[in-house]
RNA sequence: GGAGAGGUGUCCGAGUGGUUUAAGGAGCUGGUCUUGAAAACCAGUGUAUGCUUUUGCAUACCCAGGGUUCGAAUCCCUGCCUCUCCGCCA
């Protein structure tokens, strides 16, 4: 979320991130809200603190133990502050005739009679404290339906975009910054990985369309040991070589855990919904490790906090219907590892770059050669403010395959989900920046290695990292 | 799924309609004392928003959202969560 204190006294920085983003989204609105909305919890505020003032007064004076007998008798009695002294005294007499003991109750009577006027002062604050309530009321309707149109247009708001991030239309504007490793080169076809992967047996298409329709296959035999090699290998190296802890998080969440990453509501139509329970089914570990601390205040020294995981991921797809529908690069299921960290403001892009190392290392020791891709204003993620995609090699269906995309989303993600640290004892808590990159995606590395390594009789060779893994260095 | 209990500050914990401006204790920070430490004593110790921006001031927050009331931590309704027992299950 962008802070709405930067709109306010600073929108042209946030509609020039937005232009660039190619966003028509008009800020004017938002402004104009948040200016009636501090408008009226001014107007809020003061009469509450008027009533708050009136009502300890009256406390005060029903205390008072001949007041607050005088305010039961009359207390049938219908618009008690407009009551004609003499009906009072009528009704005090009534009471008193009805309490049978006449004459220890006298000094009573005379002391309530001298303390009507105190009554009807009383009552009359009353009716002024009634009336402010109404009045509160009414402008805290008003304020809490601009309060919450503000905050749902402040939630389709994307991130700003840092000044580094190169200018463009679409994915097509992406800039490529580095390659590493060598095209292998065959001398014979190389074949795309649906058919390798039929003809060795180890991804069955057809049963996975029978079992849940087009986009899911099945791994099978050594297909689902490489994937399952790819998962400890990564983890491994993750945890023991770059220091991510370990994190098993659920795989459904709840609504606000998918608004805190960004999510929702803008792309409510790219997720899995559960309408029973109201569950968001995960469509990458992201989304519950953004909210890992979601509510807290980070104690001093807490921070950096790295987390690694794996998790299945469950995206619609809709968007992209009739896109890569051959093979598994694009299914509705699919696993990956993820890394996530929780930094301090100052440190996040150096983060993101150590960060985009930690998932390079993954495809530069499985030998897979990739290039790294600077994405533009056009193509960047909602809640990122710099992105860098990593796109490994795929000999077979003769493309770049995206195996992650590494962002720094500074405070944006942050700020949704209330995650913040202090930097000193004592010190006022800040939002925390936070970044997530893939490191990797699985079945696209499985289509890498599959790719990659084959041989002209349809035999894998295992890449010499994933051998300890998989028991086998070959897939036959 | 059934029955019951509960949710208060950093933590423990009191609080059944109004000096609660949330008692008391622990922790933490600073100070006094001490050669030093401990103990004791004194003081301070949340978050958010708005207004002033030097000091401040105001409002809200006792799981969340509604309701009753002049006034709600307290009463009522709904939801969420935790715990105990039973049932079921990997």
């Amino acid at each position: 979320m962008i802070d709405i204190r930067l709109i306010r006294q600073n929108p042209d920085v946030v509609r020039e991130s937005l232009s660039k983003r190619h966003d028509d989204t008009s800020l004017d609105a938002i402004i104009k809200m948040d200016e009636e909305h501090r408008k009226l919890l001014q107007g809020i505020e003061a009469l509450r603190g008027e009533r708050k003032n009136v009502s300890k007064l009256i406390g005060k004076l029903e205390r008072d133990h001949i007041l607050a007998t005088l305010t039961s008798i009359l207390s049938d009695c219908e618009d008690p502050a407009r009551l004609p002294t003499v009906q009072i005294i009528k009704e005090i007499d009534n009471f008193l005739e009805q309490c049978n003991i006449k004459e220890p109750l006298k000094q009573e009577r005379d002391q309530m009679i001298s303390k009507i006027d105190e009554y009807i002062e009383k009552e009359i604050r009353k009716e002024r404290s009634r009336r402010i309530g109404e009045e509160i009321k009414i402008l805290e309707e008003q304020a809490s339906e601009i309060s919450e149109q503000l905050t749902n247009m402040l939630l389709w708001l994307p991130n700003l975009v840092q000044d580094s991030v190169p200018i463009g239309e679409d994915e097509s504007g992406n800039v490529v910054t580095r390659h590493w490793g060598e095209q292998p080169t065959f001398d014979f076809d190389p074949k795309p990985h649906w058919e390798l992967g039929e003809s060795l047996g180890i991804i069955d298409f057809e049963r996975g369309v029978k079992l849940s329709g087009s986009r899911f296959y099945v791994l099978k035999g050594l297909g689902a040991r490489l994937q399952r090699a790819l998962i400890d290998f990564m983890l491994d190296l993750h945890v023991n070589e770059h220091g991510y802890l370990e994190t098993y998080p659920p795989f459904m969440v709840r609504e606000e855990c998918a608004i805190g990453s960004g999510n929702l509501p803008k792309f409510a139509d790219h997720l899995y919904h559960d309408a029973e329970e109201d569950f968001w089914f995960v469509p990458t570990a992201e989304v519950p490790l953004t909210n890992l601390y979601r509510d807290e205040i980070l104690d001093p020294g807490t921070l950096p906090l790295y987390h690694v995981s794996h998790t299945a991921c469950f995206r619609r797809e809709k968007m992209s219907a009739g896109k890569d529908v051959r093979g598994i690069k694009r299914g509705h299921q699919f696993d990956k590892v993820e890394l996530y960290k929780f930094v301090e403001p100052e440190t996040s892009n150096d983060e993101l770059a150590i960060m985009m190392d930690n998932a390079e290392t993954v495809a530069r020791k499985l030998g897979l050669p990739y290039r790294i891709l600077e994405l533009c204003t056009g193509d960047i993620g909602f809640a990122s403010s710099k992105s860098y995609d990593i796109e490994v090699w795929a000999a077979g269906c003769d493309e770049w395959l995206e195996v992650s995309s590494c962002s720094n989303c500074l405070d944006f993600q942050a700020r949704r989900a209330n995650v913040r640290y202090r930097p000193e004892p004592g010190a006022k808590p800040q939002f925390a920046h936070t970044l997530n990159g893939s490191g990797l995606a699985l079945p696209r590395v499985v289509i890498a290695v599959l790719e990659n390594y084959q041989q002209a009789d349809g035999t894998i060779v295992v890449p010499e990292v994933l051998r300890p893994y998989m028991g086998t260095d070959i897939i036959s």
